[in-house]
DNA sequence: GACTTATTGTGAATGATTCTCAGCCTCATC
DNA sequence: GATGAGGCTGAGAATCATTCACAATAAGTC
């Protein structure tokens, strides 16, 4: 089989999927980036806002989480190993540098475990939303 | 009218899905919970399985996590906060004491924020499974 | 046993995500 | 600038987990 040059190209879709979600503070949907595009002028199909958004997370340029039984997006430009601090509210994050996983790893090797990959999220109410919370969320956009 | 006297009553389809989940060993989803009762013989309608599953969760006797789009869940006695090793391929998992998380109510206070909660699980191929699988397990932590 | 009402199960509804595929568009080449 | 290969797009269907609605059932009380 030769090899193949599979060429990414420079689509008008593909930026505008990638800078829509760099303008977003913190985590939205795949949806919500859908939506927005459509607000804004740009229309932009859901599968393609999807296929670039797994993309994106593929190649470390994005990251995702998954909360009430909805995938996450947000733009990640630090290749290295982080967590957040996500906001409840307005879904605003802040990347974490966890001090110390070394207990982690030796937890796993006492369980006989492989350590694979671990996941932490730590979700609060940033400083904008507990100021102006009567208790009412929102609109997330 | 009289007083609201709300009784739970004890039926066979929900201590045939506590049961079945505290037989398990790691983390299931109700699918799998409801797909091996109809197994087994004691067939659990699929809405049951999922309101006993959210009702014991609520009740703290059982842990649920959320993993590839689909919430998992365990039977889990102790009322005191812990976190989870889980084994990715057989969903064996077990229960982790993580050593200070002080430093995660700094950060939070250092970013303006009001910690609510947190999520940490950790995945990883539990001894067994390594044993079975040639060994192909890599570290992408 | 009669009665009240919490619980159950079936099947439809919902919502997020993935898949399919015909047509479009980018880009290397000439 | 024209051409062609094939990667990309988008509409809609499909899939999957979960929730909802409601009539039937059965547990607990008197």
């Amino acid at each position: 089989m030769p090899q193949q040059k599979s060429v990414t190209r420079g689509t008008l879709q593909r930026s505008t999927v990638q800078r829509a979600l760099q303008r977003s503070d913190g985590f939205v949907t795949a949806q919500q980036l859908h939506r927005r595009l459509h607000d804004e002028g740009t229309p932009v199909g859901l599968s393609t806002v999807y296929r670039h958004l797994s993309a994106l997370t593929d190649l470390g340029r994005a990251d995702t989480i998954l909360v009430h039984s909805a995938q996450y997006y947000r733009a990640c430009e630090t290749g290295r190993h982080h967590h957040h601090l996500v906001c409840e509210v307005c879904g605003k994050a802040v990347e974490l540098d966890p001090p110390d996983e070394a207990w982690l790893r030796a937890a796993a090797t006492e369980n006989g475990f492989t350590l694979v990959r671990h996941l932490l999220e730590v979700f609060g109410r940033c400083a904008d939303c507990t100021a102006d919370s009567g208790g009412d969320a929102r609109d997330t956009t």
